[in-house]
DNA sequence: ATTTAAATTGTTATAATATAACACTATGTA
DNA sequence: TACATAGTGTTATATTATAACAATTTAAAT
């Protein structure tokens, strides 16, 4: 018997919100999933959140906070949503997930005054992408 | 005729929010804070981010964007809310503006591959706060 | 002092985001 | 099989936030 660390299978629900996430090229909203998903069946908000809840936890989705939207995780070593870090253009609203192996080691070793390791952190970079900073 | 920056003066509403938000030991929530100022005439939502949002944008206080709730800075060099960092705890769920300096230079000198440079950001770390931790 | 522009206020209504509660079903494992 | 765990479908409701518009206050500039 295998004692290979199981891959997450996807639920039927969590299988086609996770899809269309992975297929949009901007964050998305849950009402904007929800609208897009009631044609294969799932009627409610609630299918939606629960859906992208389990997403998020195993760290195939993550949410940006500050814009209440969910964009697939496009980066391979990131299992468990622990560590994410984004730049989001304040004019166009691109969201792109940052894979920087220095600024993850920075972060992940940073300790308060008060010694208090973190299992955990989010951090959203603002600033013009490249297009909207010449116009 | 001084040419000191002027500091801001708060409205009526903007400081009675922001003396509620002030006192309180945790981070604020919008309707809890409308609840609070009604007995002093602020009776509407809008008010209450009205007077948010402003107090936001001239960094008199924070945003916890993962907890949508308001907490005042405790940082005397943010005179504007464009460099925050909170710790909390996913168990009291107690919020602490980290001022770090080294962490601060980091965040600003940071570059993505893009080379895009960014104006703002924020960080939120998750972990277990010491009282959370001996438990 | 008077005018003007900008910011703020008060108000009603409504939009957008998210969860509670409950009964039922599927899946994995002992 | 039986048991536990996770997921589903559903209705209702809670929570967070903004639209639109008229009135008022404030700051500054004539």
């Amino acid at each position: 018997m295998k004692t290979m660390h199981k891959e997450h299978t996807l639920t039927k629900n969590q299988q086609i919100i996770f899809d269309l996430i992975d297929k949009s090229p901007e964050p998305m909203k849950a009402y904007s999933i929800l609208f897009n998903v009631q044609k294969k069946g799932i009627k409610a908000p609630l299918q939606v959140y629960r859906a992208l809840d389990k997403l998020v936890e195993i760290g195939k989705i993550h949410k940006i906070e500050s814009r209440n939207a969910f964009i697939a995780c496009h980066n391979s070593s990131c299992r468990v949503a622990k560590a994410t870090a984004f730049s989001i253009c304040e004019i166009c609203e691109k969201v792109t997930e940052i894979s920087s192996a220095g600024l993850s080691k920075y972060l992940a070793n940073f300790k308060d005054k008060d010694g208090m390791k973190y299992i955990k952190y989010n951090l959203e970079f603002f600033g013009l992408c490249k297009k909207c900073k010449v116009k």
